[in-house]
DNA sequence: AATATCAGTAAACACATGTTCACTCAAATG
DNA sequence: CATTTGAGTGAACATGTGTTTACTGATATT
């Protein structure tokens, strides 16, 4: 499960810090070269070796392959999803309109993060099969996680644990689905991400709709 | 819009309908490699002429570049998805559990088109900006006519255009993404399918349920 | 029947790729 | 302080890449 060139797991030494700066280097340089449009499947590792100024031999101290790499991105990705789950829930939900304002929660993190979900977006589907199911592996933690958080907040009272779950993958593909429109507007220009925004919460907005209504079959 | 390398349109000589020929196998071709797992934009030019054995030089008797090949690729999935919503308009929609129906018809459909379908699905969201770009140009049209029809039908009565179409283009990712899912599974193996497809129609009952009850916001 | 067209060929090009190997020399270990 | 470790080096390799060029020969045109 873990890379096969040793990973300095939190060993003190400053050389093994030195090592993990590269690592995360490496990860940064193939992030940056995904950003600017070119999908991780066509990225070689020259390439990212040359963005961060290392020879190509390097490579092998850090990953054995660029699908390491990848799986590596795809982690680093389902951290950055949890994270974002905690953030929602410790924002605390307000009263007024929470779902609009769970969405701008989300457009600002998507934005902050723009590298890492452009990454976990595209490569959800595409791609080399491997990391398409790491990543739908991640898919599914967060979607378990967010039916957690769901029911715990008694969002939507009333439905079974398995409902819930159909209704949070079903948020989460929308949630993702829309990533891919917002994160490619060229930064700026309101008007149109305003309108993007605006589609997003209707779309949630029908979902809970059917949720709320929703009678369990039996 | 059309390839640079000129497309012999319907001209009746044989010579023509050859070289139409050689420009399908180097499309199915290209398909065939994706279907493997390869991304589209990782595959090479010399790799698809080798593919259907043929000098690679010949390749620019029909493209000017992998680019276009993508895009000619693109419109063949654009065909495959307005004929799947004419299939299933001519399908009669019979009176019991239309929905489930529909998704049965989307299943076969796609088992069907796999490759296409493997291919649009896969360079929806990754890959090339420009193919990408062209993807959501034609799932955009494929909305606007299943929002056509759905107005006619009288599926969702009492709804606004705009409302409708956004219905629709919820469907058409739900629709996508379980593509995704389903194209995965080996061939084969009824039990797993069985249950995504199962988890697809709760789906899709969720959004209808939440469309019959939609009230128009002002 | 003489000529023009043009899909596919064959070879060459300059360059990029993944992987290997013996190496260096700062930092960690004893 | 002497020794070991290992991240990064530099060069070499076989192979793959996109693109150009002059060509051949079956098919179309006249």
């Amino acid at each position: 499960m873990s890379s096969s060139p040793s990973l300095p797991l939190a060993t003190g030494t400053r050389r093994d810090a030195r090592k993990l700066q590269t690592r995360q280097q490496l990860m940064q340089a193939a992030l940056d070269l995904v950003g600017q449009g070119r999908g991780f499947t066509s990225l070689s590792l020259r390439e990212v070796t040359r963005e961060i100024g290392v020879v190509p031999a390097s490579f092998y101290r850090h990953f054995k392959d660029m699908d390491e790499l990848g799986l590596a991105l795809v982690e680093e990705g389902g951290v950055t999803l949890r994270r974002l789950l905690r953030e929602a829930r410790r924002s605390g939900f307000p009263p007024k309109d929470m779902l609009h304002n769970s969405v701008l929660v989300y457009k600002r993190y998507l934005e902050q993060n723009r590298l890492v979900f452009g990454f976990i977006v595209g490569e959800r589907s595409g791609g080399s099969p491997v990391i398409r199911k790491a990543i739908r592996r991640e898919e599914e933690r967060f979607v378990h996680e967010m039916a957690h958080d769901m029911r715990e907040l008694g969002t939507v009272p009333g439905l079974s644990g398995q409902t819930i779950e159909l209704i949070c993958s079903l948020v989460v593909s929308t949630m993702l689905n829309a990533a891919t429109d917002i994160l490619d507007l060229p930064a700026g220009h309101r008007q149109s991400k305003q309108e993007l925004v605006d589609h997003f919460v209707l779309q949630l907005r029908l979902i809970f709709l059917g949720a709320r209504l929703w009678r369990e079959p039996k």
